[in-house]
DNA sequence: GTTCATAGTTGACACCGTCAACTACAGATT
DNA sequence: AATCTGTAGTTGACGGTGTCAACTATGAAC
Protein backbone atom coordinates (compact mmCIF):
# COMPACT_ATOMS: atom_id res chain seq x y z
CA UNK A 1 0.00 0.00 0.00
CA UNK A 2 2.75 2.29 0.84
CA UNK A 3 0.64 5.03 2.20
CA UNK A 4 3.32 6.78 3.70
CA UNK A 5 5.49 9.89 2.57
CA UNK A 6 8.91 11.08 3.38
CA UNK A 7 8.40 14.49 4.02
CA UNK A 8 5.07 14.31 5.82
CA UNK A 9 4.18 10.97 7.30
CA UNK A 10 0.72 11.21 5.81
CA UNK A 11 -0.59 14.24 3.71
CA UNK A 12 -4.11 13.32 3.73
CA UNK A 13 -3.93 13.40 7.42
CA UNK A 14 -2.44 16.82 7.25
CA UNK A 15 -4.82 18.59 4.84
CA UNK A 16 -7.61 17.53 7.41
CA UNK A 17 -5.72 18.91 9.98
CA UNK A 18 -4.48 22.26 8.57
CA UNK A 19 -8.41 22.82 7.29
CA UNK A 20 -9.14 22.40 10.80
CA UNK A 21 -7.05 24.80 12.30
CA UNK A 22 -7.35 27.56 9.15
CA UNK A 23 -11.31 27.07 10.35
CA UNK A 24 -10.39 27.76 14.00
CA UNK A 25 -8.49 30.88 12.67
CA UNK A 26 -9.96 32.47 9.97
CA UNK A 27 -13.42 31.29 9.78
CA UNK A 28 -14.75 28.21 7.82
CA UNK A 29 -15.70 31.08 5.29
CA UNK A 30 -11.81 31.54 4.59
CA UNK A 31 -11.22 27.56 4.17
CA UNK A 32 -9.31 26.88 1.12
CA UNK A 33 -7.55 24.38 -0.64
CA UNK A 34 -4.92 26.56 -2.04
CA UNK A 35 -4.52 28.25 1.59
CA UNK A 36 -4.27 24.37 2.99
CA UNK A 37 -1.48 23.54 0.24
CA UNK A 38 0.25 26.87 0.60
CA UNK A 39 0.70 26.02 4.68
CA UNK A 40 2.08 22.63 4.43
CA UNK A 41 4.31 23.86 1.60
CA UNK A 42 3.18 21.82 -0.84
CA UNK A 43 1.64 22.35 -4.40
CA UNK A 44 -1.54 23.33 -5.35
CA UNK A 45 -3.33 20.75 -6.77
CA UNK A 46 -1.29 17.96 -4.35
CA UNK A 47 -4.56 17.96 -1.86
CA UNK A 48 -6.62 16.78 -4.88
CA UNK A 49 -4.95 13.62 -4.88
CA UNK A 50 -6.00 12.35 -1.88
CA UNK A 51 -9.57 14.37 -1.92
CA UNK A 52 -11.49 14.39 -5.79
CA UNK A 53 -12.96 17.80 -4.39
CA UNK A 54 -13.12 20.64 -1.74
CA UNK A 55 -16.37 19.19 -0.59
CA UNK A 56 -14.57 16.03 0.26
CA UNK A 57 -12.07 17.80 2.20
CA UNK A 58 -14.79 19.77 4.28
CA UNK A 59 -16.82 16.32 4.70
CA UNK A 60 -13.82 14.79 6.07
CA UNK A 61 -13.63 17.79 8.85
CA UNK A 62 -17.05 17.40 9.39
CA UNK A 63 -16.91 13.99 9.66
CA UNK A 64 -14.77 13.81 12.19
CA UNK A 65 -16.22 16.69 14.37
CA UNK A 66 -19.23 14.39 14.47
CA UNK A 67 -17.00 11.87 15.83
CA UNK A 68 -15.59 13.68 17.98
CA UNK A 69 -18.77 15.02 19.61
CA UNK A 70 -20.27 11.93 20.08
CA UNK A 71 -17.33 10.73 22.05
CA UNK A 72 -18.04 13.38 23.85
CA UNK A 73 -21.47 12.67 24.88
CA UNK A 74 -20.50 8.77 25.37
CA UNK A 75 -17.98 9.88 28.05
CA UNK A 76 -20.40 12.54 29.72
CA UNK A 77 -20.66 11.39 33.79
CA UNK A 78 -23.56 8.68 34.18
CA UNK A 79 -26.25 8.18 35.81
CA UNK A 80 -27.83 5.27 37.02
CA UNK A 81 -31.45 6.95 37.12
CA UNK A 82 -32.57 7.25 33.16
CA UNK A 83 -34.38 11.22 33.72
CA UNK A 84 -30.84 12.10 35.35
CA UNK A 85 -28.56 10.90 33.05
CA UNK A 86 -30.90 12.20 30.17
CA UNK A 87 -30.84 15.25 31.95
CA UNK A 88 -27.09 14.99 32.02
CA UNK A 89 -26.99 14.70 27.84
CA UNK A 90 -28.52 17.37 27.48
CA UNK A 91 -26.71 19.51 29.30
CA UNK A 92 -23.00 17.81 27.99
CA UNK A 93 -24.95 18.68 24.52
CA UNK A 94 -24.92 22.49 24.89
CA UNK A 95 -21.69 22.61 27.17
CA UNK A 96 -20.40 20.56 23.83
CA UNK A 97 -22.26 23.68 21.86
CA UNK A 98 -20.62 26.78 24.38
CA UNK A 99 -17.12 25.32 24.36
CA UNK A 100 -16.36 23.97 21.07
CA UNK A 101 -18.25 26.42 18.60
CA UNK A 102 -15.43 25.30 16.15
CA UNK A 103 -17.14 21.89 16.16
CA UNK A 104 -20.42 22.74 16.37
CA UNK A 105 -20.37 25.21 13.45
CA UNK A 106 -19.07 22.22 11.86
CA UNK A 107 -21.74 19.90 12.43
CA UNK A 108 -24.99 22.12 11.74
CA UNK A 109 -23.61 25.07 10.20
CA UNK A 110 -21.92 23.57 7.17
CA UNK A 111 -23.56 23.65 4.06
CA UNK A 112 -22.37 21.01 2.17
CA UNK A 113 -24.30 20.34 -1.52
CA UNK A 114 -25.04 16.91 -1.06
CA UNK A 115 -24.57 15.43 2.17
CA UNK A 116 -25.69 11.85 0.61
CA UNK A 117 -22.25 11.71 -0.90
CA UNK A 118 -20.25 11.70 2.33
CA UNK A 119 -21.63 7.96 3.54
CA UNK A 120 -18.41 8.51 6.50
CA UNK A 121 -19.97 11.75 7.79
CA UNK A 122 -23.66 10.88 8.05
CA UNK A 123 -22.86 7.22 9.59
CA UNK A 124 -20.82 9.74 12.03
CA UNK A 125 -23.81 11.90 12.74
CA UNK A 126 -26.51 8.89 13.40
CA UNK A 127 -24.01 7.39 15.58
CA UNK A 128 -24.09 10.78 17.97
CA UNK A 129 -27.83 11.01 17.12
CA UNK A 130 -28.36 7.44 18.59
CA UNK A 131 -26.62 8.19 21.79
CA UNK A 132 -29.75 10.39 22.45
CA UNK A 133 -32.20 8.09 20.78
CA UNK A 134 -30.86 5.12 23.16
CA UNK A 135 -30.70 7.20 26.31
CA UNK A 136 -34.70 8.09 25.70
CA UNK A 137 -35.13 4.61 24.98
CA UNK A 138 -34.37 3.60 28.55
CA UNK A 139 -36.82 5.92 30.24
CA UNK A 140 -39.64 4.09 31.64
CA UNK A 141 -43.56 5.06 31.27
CA UNK A 142 -45.52 5.49 27.82
CA UNK A 143 -43.71 2.88 26.39
CA UNK A 144 -46.08 2.18 23.23
CA UNK A 145 -47.46 5.75 22.77
CA UNK A 146 -44.58 7.02 20.23
CA UNK A 147 -41.14 5.37 19.39
CA UNK A 148 -38.95 6.60 21.14
CA UNK A 149 -37.17 8.28 18.13
CA UNK A 150 -39.94 10.67 18.25
CA UNK A 151 -39.09 11.93 21.76
CA UNK A 152 -35.53 11.86 20.50
CA UNK A 153 -35.68 14.08 17.75
CA UNK A 154 -37.48 16.21 19.19
CA UNK A 155 -35.10 16.59 21.93
CA UNK A 156 -32.56 16.92 19.41
CA UNK A 157 -34.09 19.71 17.67
CA UNK A 158 -35.35 21.41 20.33
CA UNK A 159 -31.63 21.56 22.25
CA UNK A 160 -29.95 21.95 18.91
CA UNK A 161 -32.37 25.39 18.10
CA UNK A 162 -31.38 26.33 21.43
CA UNK A 163 -27.56 26.04 20.93
CA UNK A 164 -27.76 27.45 17.64
CA UNK A 165 -30.06 30.54 18.80
CA UNK A 166 -27.78 31.09 21.52
CA UNK A 167 -24.54 30.72 19.52
CA UNK A 168 -26.05 33.51 16.76
CA UNK A 169 -26.29 37.05 17.52
CA UNK A 170 -29.69 36.59 18.44
CA UNK A 171 -30.19 37.27 21.45
CA UNK A 172 -28.48 40.73 21.26
CA UNK A 173 -30.46 41.07 18.04
CA UNK A 174 -33.52 40.25 19.91
CA UNK A 175 -33.16 42.20 22.41
CA UNK A 176 -32.89 39.88 25.09
CA UNK A 177 -31.22 40.69 28.58
CA UNK A 178 -28.09 38.85 29.70
CA UNK A 179 -30.09 37.26 32.77
CA UNK A 180 -32.29 35.78 30.43
CA UNK A 181 -29.15 34.12 28.91
CA UNK A 182 -27.71 32.89 32.04
CA UNK A 183 -31.21 31.19 32.90
CA UNK A 184 -31.80 30.11 29.43
CA UNK A 185 -30.00 26.96 30.16
CA UNK A 186 -31.63 25.30 33.17
CA UNK A 187 -35.00 26.92 32.00
CA UNK A 188 -34.77 25.11 28.63
CA UNK A 189 -33.41 21.86 30.40
CA UNK A 190 -36.26 21.92 32.82
CA UNK A 191 -38.81 22.61 29.75
CA UNK A 192 -37.66 19.74 27.82
CA UNK A 193 -37.49 17.71 30.58
CA UNK A 194 -41.14 18.54 31.30
CA UNK A 195 -41.61 17.02 27.58
CA UNK A 196 -40.16 13.44 28.95
CA UNK A 197 -41.89 12.58 32.12
CA UNK A 198 -45.26 13.62 33.22
CA UNK A 199 -44.76 15.03 37.05
CA UNK A 200 -44.32 12.10 38.48
CA UNK A 201 -46.93 12.54 41.20
CA UNK A 202 -48.04 16.39 41.66
CA UNK A 203 -51.02 15.12 39.58
CA UNK A 204 -52.45 18.29 38.87
CA UNK B 1 -33.88 62.75 -6.04
CA UNK B 2 -34.86 61.48 -9.51
CA UNK B 3 -34.19 57.62 -8.39
CA UNK B 4 -35.90 56.35 -11.60
CA UNK B 5 -33.58 54.58 -14.21
CA UNK B 6 -34.72 54.84 -18.06
CA UNK B 7 -34.37 51.18 -19.03
CA UNK B 8 -35.09 49.56 -15.46
CA UNK B 9 -37.05 51.35 -13.06
CA UNK B 10 -35.00 50.96 -10.24
CA UNK B 11 -31.60 48.93 -10.49
CA UNK B 12 -31.39 48.43 -7.09
CA UNK B 13 -34.60 46.59 -7.01
CA UNK B 14 -34.06 44.79 -9.74
CA UNK B 15 -30.58 43.21 -8.13
CA UNK B 16 -32.39 42.44 -5.16
CA UNK B 17 -35.00 40.40 -6.98
CA UNK B 18 -32.40 38.78 -9.24
CA UNK B 19 -30.33 37.52 -6.87
CA UNK B 20 -33.94 35.75 -4.69
CA UNK B 21 -34.33 34.14 -8.43
CA UNK B 22 -30.69 32.98 -8.72
CA UNK B 23 -30.99 31.77 -5.25
CA UNK B 24 -34.40 30.25 -5.49
CA UNK B 25 -32.83 28.35 -8.77
CA UNK B 26 -29.41 27.69 -8.04
CA UNK B 27 -29.05 27.40 -4.22
CA UNK B 28 -27.61 30.05 -1.86
CA UNK B 29 -23.57 29.33 -2.30
CA UNK B 30 -24.11 30.01 -6.57
CA UNK B 31 -25.34 33.46 -6.01
CA UNK B 32 -22.73 36.07 -7.60
CA UNK B 33 -23.16 39.88 -7.83
CA UNK B 34 -21.41 39.26 -11.47
CA UNK B 35 -24.11 36.46 -12.11
CA UNK B 36 -26.78 39.13 -11.33
CA UNK B 37 -25.35 42.10 -12.88
CA UNK B 38 -25.15 39.70 -16.44
CA UNK B 39 -28.63 38.31 -16.19
CA UNK B 40 -29.57 41.66 -15.44
CA UNK B 41 -27.62 43.13 -18.84
CA UNK B 42 -25.67 44.99 -16.72
CA UNK B 43 -22.08 45.65 -16.22
CA UNK B 44 -20.24 43.46 -13.46
CA UNK B 45 -19.99 46.38 -11.37
CA UNK B 46 -23.09 48.17 -11.72
CA UNK B 47 -24.63 46.75 -8.45
CA UNK B 48 -21.50 48.31 -6.50
CA UNK B 49 -23.29 51.34 -6.96
CA UNK B 50 -26.34 50.48 -5.08
CA UNK B 51 -24.51 48.51 -2.60
CA UNK B 52 -20.86 48.68 -0.87
CA UNK B 53 -20.21 44.97 -1.12
CA UNK B 54 -22.07 41.61 -1.86
CA UNK B 55 -22.63 40.72 2.04
CA UNK B 56 -24.80 43.81 1.95
CA UNK B 57 -26.82 42.30 -0.96
CA UNK B 58 -27.11 39.39 0.48
CA UNK B 59 -28.17 40.92 3.45
CA UNK B 60 -30.64 43.09 1.91
CA UNK B 61 -32.78 39.81 0.63
CA UNK B 62 -32.09 38.22 4.08
CA UNK B 63 -34.03 41.34 5.64
CA UNK B 64 -36.81 40.86 3.10
CA UNK B 65 -37.40 37.38 3.91
CA UNK B 66 -37.43 38.31 7.81
CA UNK B 67 -39.90 41.21 6.28
CA UNK B 68 -42.31 38.50 4.79
CA UNK B 69 -41.76 35.93 7.26
CA UNK B 70 -43.07 38.56 10.32
CA UNK B 71 -46.40 39.39 7.66
CA UNK B 72 -47.29 35.88 7.15
CA UNK B 73 -46.99 35.51 11.21
CA UNK B 74 -48.86 38.28 11.37
CA UNK B 75 -52.04 37.14 8.63
CA UNK B 76 -52.64 33.90 10.52
CA UNK B 77 -55.75 33.23 11.11
CA UNK B 78 -56.44 34.19 14.87
CA UNK B 79 -58.37 32.80 17.79
CA UNK B 80 -59.98 34.44 20.72
CA UNK B 81 -58.09 31.80 23.32
CA UNK B 82 -54.51 32.60 23.94
CA UNK B 83 -53.41 29.23 24.19
CA UNK B 84 -55.26 28.27 20.86
CA UNK B 85 -53.80 31.25 19.35
CA UNK B 86 -50.33 30.46 20.20
CA UNK B 87 -50.89 26.99 18.69
CA UNK B 88 -51.91 28.48 15.25
CA UNK B 89 -48.53 30.35 15.23
CA UNK B 90 -46.37 27.53 16.01
CA UNK B 91 -48.26 25.56 12.95
CA UNK B 92 -47.70 28.54 11.21
CA UNK B 93 -43.64 29.18 11.94
CA UNK B 94 -43.80 25.36 10.95
CA UNK B 95 -45.69 25.36 7.44
CA UNK B 96 -43.43 28.44 6.54
CA UNK B 97 -40.59 26.74 6.89
CA UNK B 98 -42.12 24.12 5.34
CA UNK B 99 -43.42 26.01 2.04
CA UNK B 100 -41.19 28.40 1.60
CA UNK B 101 -37.79 26.82 2.52
CA UNK B 102 -36.15 29.46 0.39
CA UNK B 103 -37.11 32.04 2.86
CA UNK B 104 -36.41 29.51 5.83
CA UNK B 105 -32.54 29.14 4.58
CA UNK B 106 -32.01 32.45 3.73
CA UNK B 107 -33.43 33.67 7.26
CA UNK B 108 -31.56 31.09 9.39
CA UNK B 109 -28.63 29.09 7.49
CA UNK B 110 -27.29 32.36 5.83
CA UNK B 111 -23.76 33.36 7.20
CA UNK B 112 -23.20 36.85 7.29
CA UNK B 113 -20.00 37.65 8.60
CA UNK B 114 -20.93 40.61 10.53
CA UNK B 115 -25.01 40.57 11.43
CA UNK B 116 -24.96 43.76 13.64
CA UNK B 117 -23.54 46.12 10.46
CA UNK B 118 -27.05 45.25 8.95
CA UNK B 119 -29.48 46.92 10.77
CA UNK B 120 -32.24 47.00 8.58
CA UNK B 121 -32.29 43.19 8.75
CA UNK B 122 -31.97 43.11 12.30
CA UNK B 123 -34.95 45.11 13.16
CA UNK B 124 -37.20 43.01 10.80
CA UNK B 125 -35.90 40.04 12.32
CA UNK B 126 -36.70 41.72 15.84
CA UNK B 127 -39.79 41.89 14.57
CA UNK B 128 -40.70 38.74 13.28
CA UNK B 129 -39.36 37.30 17.13
CA UNK B 130 -41.58 40.27 18.40
CA UNK B 131 -44.79 38.43 17.49
CA UNK B 132 -44.47 34.95 19.37
CA UNK B 133 -43.22 36.92 22.26
CA UNK B 134 -45.97 39.13 22.32
CA UNK B 135 -48.64 36.31 22.07
CA UNK B 136 -46.63 34.55 24.92
CA UNK B 137 -47.36 37.17 26.79
CA UNK B 138 -50.64 37.12 26.23
CA UNK B 139 -50.95 33.61 28.15
CA UNK B 140 -52.57 33.74 31.21
CA UNK B 141 -50.81 31.81 34.49
CA UNK B 142 -47.78 31.54 36.03
CA UNK B 143 -46.94 35.14 34.73
CA UNK B 144 -44.06 36.27 37.31
CA UNK B 145 -41.78 33.10 36.99
CA UNK B 146 -40.36 33.84 34.12
CA UNK B 147 -40.51 36.69 31.60
CA UNK B 148 -42.20 35.64 28.05
CA UNK B 149 -39.06 36.58 26.73
CA UNK B 150 -37.90 33.16 28.02
CA UNK B 151 -40.55 31.15 26.90
CA UNK B 152 -40.95 33.29 23.66
CA UNK B 153 -37.24 31.91 23.03
CA UNK B 154 -37.41 28.63 24.30
CA UNK B 155 -40.14 27.76 21.73
CA UNK B 156 -38.60 29.93 19.55
CA UNK B 157 -35.63 27.57 19.41
CA UNK B 158 -37.92 24.54 19.63
CA UNK B 159 -39.53 25.69 16.33
CA UNK B 160 -36.50 26.52 14.60
CA UNK B 161 -34.85 23.78 15.51
CA UNK B 162 -37.44 21.37 14.20
CA UNK B 163 -37.79 22.98 10.99
CA UNK B 164 -34.08 22.97 10.79
CA UNK B 165 -34.00 19.57 11.70
CA UNK B 166 -36.83 18.35 9.43
CA UNK B 167 -35.33 20.46 6.38
CA UNK B 168 -31.96 18.73 6.32
CA UNK B 169 -31.47 15.53 5.46
CA UNK B 170 -31.68 14.66 8.94
CA UNK B 171 -33.95 12.21 8.66
CA UNK B 172 -33.08 10.31 6.20
CA UNK B 173 -29.33 10.09 6.97
CA UNK B 174 -30.86 9.56 11.14
CA UNK B 175 -32.60 6.09 9.71
CA UNK B 176 -36.25 7.38 10.30
CA UNK B 177 -39.18 6.11 9.27
CA UNK B 178 -41.46 8.77 7.50
CA UNK B 179 -44.39 7.97 10.48
CA UNK B 180 -42.42 9.51 12.33
CA UNK B 181 -42.29 12.72 9.93
CA UNK B 182 -45.17 12.78 9.61
CA UNK B 183 -46.52 12.46 13.09
CA UNK B 184 -43.62 14.80 14.09
CA UNK B 185 -45.31 18.05 13.27
CA UNK B 186 -48.74 17.77 15.82
CA UNK B 187 -46.04 15.34 18.54
CA UNK B 188 -43.95 18.42 18.49
CA UNK B 189 -46.70 20.86 18.84
CA UNK B 190 -48.16 19.17 21.54
CA UNK B 191 -44.63 18.69 23.53
CA UNK B 192 -44.15 22.61 23.29
CA UNK B 193 -47.60 23.00 24.60
CA UNK B 194 -46.77 20.96 27.75
CA UNK B 195 -44.16 23.88 28.78
CA UNK B 196 -46.74 26.63 28.09
CA UNK B 197 -49.59 25.31 30.09
CA UNK B 198 -50.71 23.01 32.20
CA UNK B 199 -52.92 20.93 30.54
CA UNK B 200 -56.35 22.63 30.64
CA UNK B 201 -58.97 20.63 30.63
CA UNK B 202 -58.90 18.91 27.57
CA UNK B 203 -62.68 19.79 26.35
CA UNK B 204 -61.60 23.20 24.14
C1' DG C 1 15.37 -3.95 -16.51
C1' DT C 2 11.09 -2.75 -17.85
C1' DT C 3 6.33 -1.57 -16.63
C1' DC C 4 3.18 0.84 -14.28
C1' DA C 5 0.50 3.00 -10.78
C1' DT C 6 0.65 6.70 -7.83
C1' DA C 7 2.00 11.35 -5.40
C1' DG C 8 3.33 15.58 -6.46
C1' DT C 9 4.31 19.59 -9.72
C1' DT C 10 3.39 23.15 -13.15
C1' DG C 11 0.46 25.69 -15.91
C1' DA C 12 -3.65 27.07 -17.63
C1' DC C 13 -8.83 28.38 -17.50
C1' DA C 14 -13.01 30.40 -15.94
C1' DC C 15 -14.95 32.08 -12.26
C1' DC C 16 -15.32 35.36 -8.17
C1' DG C 17 -15.20 40.15 -5.27
C1' DT C 18 -13.40 44.49 -5.44
C1' DC C 19 -10.43 48.72 -6.48
C1' DA C 20 -9.55 52.48 -9.77
C1' DA C 21 -10.23 55.25 -13.59
C1' DC C 22 -13.19 56.42 -17.12
C1' DT C 23 -17.78 58.06 -19.66
C1' DA C 24 -22.49 59.86 -19.91
C1' DC C 25 -25.80 62.64 -18.29
C1' DA C 26 -29.22 65.29 -15.20
C1' DG C 27 -29.58 69.31 -12.15
C1' DA C 28 -28.02 73.15 -9.94
C1' DT C 29 -25.19 77.30 -9.98
C1' DT C 30 -23.45 81.23 -12.06
C1' DA D 1 -26.55 79.77 -21.91
C1' DA D 2 -22.37 77.90 -20.02
C1' DT D 3 -20.28 75.69 -16.43
C1' DC D 4 -19.84 72.86 -12.51
C1' DT D 5 -20.92 68.75 -9.96
C1' DG D 6 -22.59 64.55 -8.39
C1' DT D 7 -24.12 60.15 -9.63
C1' DA D 8 -25.07 55.69 -12.49
C1' DG D 9 -22.90 52.84 -15.34
C1' DT D 10 -18.75 50.98 -17.98
C1' DT D 11 -14.18 49.08 -18.70
C1' DG D 12 -10.12 47.06 -17.15
C1' DA D 13 -7.21 45.29 -13.94
C1' DC D 14 -5.57 42.48 -9.64
C1' DG D 15 -5.36 38.69 -6.64
C1' DG D 16 -8.05 35.05 -5.03
C1' DT D 17 -10.54 30.63 -5.81
C1' DG D 18 -11.68 25.48 -7.61
C1' DT D 19 -10.49 22.39 -11.01
C1' DC D 20 -8.82 20.19 -15.52
C1' DA D 21 -4.78 18.54 -18.11
C1' DA D 22 -0.25 17.29 -18.84
C1' DC D 23 4.03 16.53 -16.93
C1' DT D 24 7.82 14.38 -13.59
C1' DA D 25 9.66 11.47 -10.07
C1' DT D 26 9.61 7.36 -7.42
C1' DG D 27 9.10 2.97 -5.82
C1' DA D 28 7.09 -1.63 -6.11
C1' DA D 29 5.92 -5.77 -9.25
C1' DC D 30 6.78 -8.54 -12.95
Amino acid sequence: MAKRNSRLEDLREACVAEALVIIGETGLEQLSLREVARRLGVSHQAPYKHFPSRDHILAEVVSRAYSAFATYLDQRPRHADPHADLHEMGLAYLSYAHDHPLHYRLMFETQLPNPAEHPEMMRNAKHAFSLLRDAIALLPGHPGAHPPEMHALFVWASLHGLAAVMRSSALGTLGLSGDALQQMVPFAMAQIGLTLEPPPRTDR
